[in-house]
RNA sequence: GCGGUCGUGGCGAAACUGGUAGACGCAAGGGACUUAAAAUCCCUCGGGCUAUGCCCUUGCGGGUUCAAUUCCCGCCGACCGCACCA
């Protein structure tokens, strides 16, 4: 009778073929049910997979399978995200080409995924790099072209030495690539950008109704955006000079008569100008720009500045001159690249003043503090308060004093312009995409010198990627291609070259949410689909795509709104950032060394590790991200080869909530297939429990009851993607189960019993189902089924078996537990009250005397106070 | 510097909306079964004490409340994002 140990390495390949023969997770568009798109972030195909990925997809895939049992025609499919560097990379140090690279590593790599038992559908895979998918990208590029929303301009780019190629702003961590790692440094080039900024209002003030994001998401997109309100104002230029005025942004018009200096960039081009025939001045501004270059000497930048000897009129007081400076901290790209100094109230004005002996006038005063006692030395003050030293603005709010500039000078003229307007300042770029890459899709443009940039008409797509490429030196090997380049001009028909610059892979992770709605489609998106599949109600994937990719996928739902190929503007409805998996570092004097190799005893401080082999000591490292670098890595192959995939499953999304980092645990791993054994026991032993019954008691009704009450638990926890504790409250099932079902395996039960354990191991089968379908699926045959358990609607929870007559309540005295009471549960006030005063603990406690007060929370609580 | 998140046993963590703090898992210790091992099962497992009970305990110090891990104020610490953005 002893139950045979449970394979995986026989039950999981069988399901799967199962599954696949049935076509089980295949979606049909035309299916009536309500829709519901389950997506996890597309992985980039780069060798294999890693124990992370096992986390993302297993935390989807629960999603989708139980969303599928709750009777929802569920959308999960799974691409690559497959151009981009490392493809290059691969070819020019490997000698291999980076489509054959690329492609091998998703054979690879979805072989490894489908022995995890995904409930995927595999019939809409693509990959970014094939052409039918980058076909279609480039008609939304040229579409893009005609609406407006793409445009080429020279400008100051990121440009990555190492790499050889520019970098969205996004894109640069700490003045570095972020994949290079590279200082990065600033050129001018020619470049397309996505005019991602006519829509930073929408993206911004959209993100409110994203409450199925993360709170730390919107915020952090919202600090990208960086919206702020302000005034330009117009200074007026005393003397002679090469301009008439200087243009000033800001968002402190209160603080106008706090004004000391103003401020203009090296390379604002009054400034230029200056320069021109200032020596001086002329290095002083090369100074600055090559300070500009490095994050890292920003941080620790002095203010410096250089006094022009240029003076502006107050706005205000036509008779107060103001010293005009080039600054070191003013940044072109930001407002006008000119700023007038406030030191009360700016710390960076503050610093500057002091070391420039300027004049430091506070104009607001802290509420509640006496004029004489307010002195500023070091530190500004930028609270709230009352407006000092202004002429007429004394005694406003900031606020109000605000407005008030704003109103005045927008009234009075400045050579036939108002002096001053209101104006939103925001922080976003227009995003940059040009790559000086070959493994990307190519800009489908074509340079004329008769007709200038002409997009390449609809019927010549797609500009295909040519396969004949020389890897041999660094830069864009499509500029150095014999042929590809050379094309004749569509428009005149004159020889004309093609764009070589390929997109930045973001752009192909910018849509193919979309495209897994139907991804045959002539079409980049066939509308109707589109329109029902989208937004993605549950999307998953990591923190580090907060800006970037989430970013820009908004806006490209817009820009696929204005250009007719969708019809909502938010891609991604539910948003979850999932946690890595981390695993502890070891070494020793020879370096780092492989958790396998290594054995760990003792507990807290005391814990200590050998090498297995010769029992040397290794010292414990912190825990880290997996890399191969600190060899903390563990190979999902190997997991699934010892424990199978549904261990892997279980485990990844135990202990820790999935938003937090998980631990890899060797022991926790076996602690996870230990369970699969256990249900595997206790399931085939009820199986095989004989039929005659000798008798004798049991809590049937108690069985019944854990089962609904976990089912109840369960299905709230996944809804709320509260894994760990849906995995803690079925640990809780099965600790509740072990002992009838024992009984019933014993022959030692009653037919009630035996009935009820039969009903409960049916509800364990399927509240696993989402976590380790193989093992339910295993289960659910052994029940006796002939179904499979992946076709089963979600049982449905029965209220009246978990609720009972009466309730148990704990009692305080004080505030302390002291005991508790069992009552019946529609129990009045009145009633509980009563029977609280004939408890020994509480008479005892009042010694006669009458309570103060009884706080009754009805099921709850009972709260004597004496 | 600005913005945010979070501090609970040896460890990962639970605790619905202010209502029994530590569910569940890992590790550890003890025991049963076994010739033995593996596997399995049972017990203990925050700290202290004058121990059938009582006291303390959710980073620290205050406050609100009958009641605080949860709310408020002030510290300390860790992590994350942005960073000369006017």
């Amino acid at each position: 009778m002893a139950a045979e140990r449970y394979n995986p390495k026989d039950t999981e390949p069988r399901w799967q073929k199962a599954w696949d023969a049935a076509k089980l997770f295949e979606t049909k568009n035309e299916d009536p049910r309500p829709r519901y798109y389950v997506l996890e972030m597309f992985p980039y195909p780069s060798g294999r997979i890693h124990i992370g990925h096992v986390r993302n997809y297993t935390m989807g895939d629960v999603v989708a399978r139980y969303k599928r049992a709750r009777g929802f025609n569920v959308l999960h499919p799974m691409g690559w995200d497959a151009f981009g560097m490392p493809a290059e990379n691969a070819a020019m140090q490997n000698k291999v080409h980076p489509k054959e690279w690329t492609y091998q590593n998703i054979a690879v790599m979805r072989r490894q995924l489908k022995l995890m038992g995904l409930s995927l559908d595999w019939s809409r895979e693509f990959a970014t790099c094939d052409v039918d998918y980058y076909h279609r990208q480039q008609m939304l590029f040229v579409d893009f072209l005609d609406k407006g929303l793409v445009h080429r301009k020279q400008s100051k780019v990121n440009w990555d030495p190492e790499d050889m190629t520019v970098l969205a702003n996004e894109q640069v961590i700490d003045g570095r690539g972020w994949r290079s790692g590279a200082l990065v440094e600033q050129r001018e080039l020619t470049q397309w950008f996505f005019k991602i900024t006519d829509y930073n209002e929408e993206l911004l003030t959209a993100l409110d109704g994203l409450d199925g994001w993360p709170e730390k998401v919107r915020l952090m997109q919202k600090n990208w955006i960086g919206k702020s309100e302000g005034l330009l104002l117009r200074w007026e230029i005393a003397g002679d000079a090469p301009a008439s005025e200087i243009e000033v942004y800001t968002t402190r018009p209160d603080t106008l008569f706090g004004a000391s200096f103003i401020a203009i960039a090296a390379d604002h081009p009054l400034a230029k100008e200056l320069a021109a025939k200032n020596e001086k001045l002329a290095a002083f501004a090369d100074k600055c720009r090559q300070m500009g270059t490095s994050v890292a000497a920003v941080e620790t930048a002095e203010k410096i500045g250089f006094d022009t000897g240029l003076k502006v009129r107050h706005p205000f007081d036509s008779d107060w001159l103001v010293p005009v400076y080039v600054a070191n901290f003013v940044l072109m790209e930001y407002g006008t690249g000119a700023i007038f100094g406030c030191p009360a109230h700016d710390q960076r004005d503050l610093d500057f003043a002091n070391k420039y002996g300027l004049k430091v006038t506070p104009v607001v005063l802290p509420s509640g503090m006496e004029k004489s006692a307010f002195v500023i030395t070091d530190k500004v003050f930028d609270g709230e308060g009352v407006m000092i030293n202004s002429r007429f603005l004394d005694g406003m709010t900031p606020q109000a004093a605000f407005d008030d500039v704003a109103s005045r000078l927008g009234q009075t003229m400045l050579e036939g312009r108002p002096q001053s307007e209101r104006k939103v300042q925001y922080r976003l770029r227009d995003w940059g995409i040009s790559r000086q890459r070959y493994w990307g899709c190519p800009i489908p443009v074509i340079h004329c010198e008769v007709c200038g940039t002409v997009p390449v008409p609809k019927k010549d797509l797609p500009v295909k990627l040519p396969d004949d490429v020389e890897f041999d030196r660094p830069g864009n090997p499509l500029d150095r291609h014999p042929t590809w380049r050379h094309v004749n001009c569509p428009q005149c028909g004159k020889p004309a070259r093609r764009e070589t610059d390929t997109m930045d892979t973001f752009v192909d992770s910018s849509w193919y949410f979309a495209r897994f709605t139907a991804p045959w489609e002539n079409e980049p998106t066939d509308r109707k689909q589109a329109d029902s599949w989208l937004p993605v109600d549950q999307y998953i994937g990591g923190i580090e795509h907060a800006i970037l990719h989430l970013l820009y996928s908004r806006f490209f739902a817009r820009a696929m709104l204005a250009t007719g190929h969708l019809g909502v503007a938010e891609p991604f409805k539910g948003l979850f950032t999932q946690g890595m998996v981390v695993h502890e570092t070891y070494r020793n004097e020879a370096g780092w060394v492989e958790p396998a190799k290594v054995r760990i005893s003792g507990e807290g401080d005391g814990r200590k590790a050998v090498l297995i082999t010769d029992g040397t000591p290794v010292e414990i490292g912190p825990i880290e991200k997996m890399s191969k670098s600190k060899k903390n890595t563990v190979d999902p192959d190997d997991i699934f080869e010892s424990y199978g995939a549904d261990t892997a499953r279980w485990f990844t999304l135990s202990d820790s909530p999935p938003e937090r980092d998980v631990i890899w645990t060797e022991s926790g791993a076996e602690g996870s297939f230990r369970f699969v054994q256990r249900v595997w026991r206790l399931v085939s032993e009820l199986a095989a429990a004989p039929a005659a019954q000798a008798g004798g008691g049991g809590d049937a009704p108690a069985v019944r009851k854990a089962a609904h009450r976990a089912l109840k638990l369960v299905g709230g926890d996944i809804e709320r993607l509260g894994f760990n504790k849906a995995i803690a409250r079925i640990y809780e099932l099965v600790n509740e189960l072990a002992s009838p079902i024992a009984a019933v395996a014993a022959g030692k039960a009653d037919a009630a019993l035996a009935d009820a354990c039969r009903g409960a191991a049916d509800i364990l089968a399927q509240l696993i189902s989402p976590f380790m379908p193989h093992l339910a699926e295993e289960c659910w045959a052994a029940l006796g089924h002939d179904t499979m358990i992946g076709t089963q609607p979600w049982p449905v929870f029965d209220p009246a078996l978990v609720t009972e007559n009466e309730v148990t309540m704990p009692v305080q005295i004080n505030g302390k537990r002291r005991g508790d009471l069992t009552i019946a549960r529609d129990a009045g006030q009145s009633a509980v009250e009563a029977a609280v005063m004939e408890l020994d603990f509480v008479k005892a406690a009042l010694n006669g005397a009458a309570p103060r007060k009884i706080i009754v929370v009805p099921q709850r609580i009972v709260n004597v106070v004496v």
